[in-house]
DNA sequence: AGTAAGGCGGGCA
DNA sequence: GTGCCCGCCTTAC
């Protein structure tokens, strides 16, 4: 499986209403220092919609970046029930999934 | 706050 | 098979 499926499958784990860093689904992937190429693997998403890419957000709590545009990230996130503001997550802390919930 | 450097996987020459 | 550049990043200066 390469290392893309398995960030795809990771981002597929994180829960409704919920997003995590592109640390935790790289080391949930398999190398915590990979969050590039964690990051790539999302750009290369061939499914969008199926994979939840738009939860994913920077370790700042900033939304980061987006292949289909910020706008469209934000919008996802708000139908999510995340609140966002100037391209930054507000309850960040309380949306970020757990690593841990990543590898299960 | 902004800028620069860094480690990781994938794709292309 | 090898080498180089790139990217939805991260960390440090």
């Amino acid at each position: 499986m390469s290392f893309d499926e398995k960030v795809w499958k990771v981002l597929s784990k994180i829960p409704p209403g919920k997003v995590a860093t592109y640390g935790q689904v790289a080391s949930a992937a398999g190398s915590p220092r990979a969050f590039r190429a964690a990051g790539n693997a999302c750009n290369k998403n061939p499914n969008s919609p199926r994979v939840p890419c738009h939860r994913v957000v920077s370790s700042s709590g900033s939304l980061g970046g987006y292949a289909h545009g910020p706008a469209r990230k934000i919008k996802l996130l708000k139908a999510e029930g995340i609140s966002v503001k100037n391209n930054k997550i507000l309850n960040f802390d309380k949306v970020l999934v757990k690593e841990k919930e990543l590898k299960a």
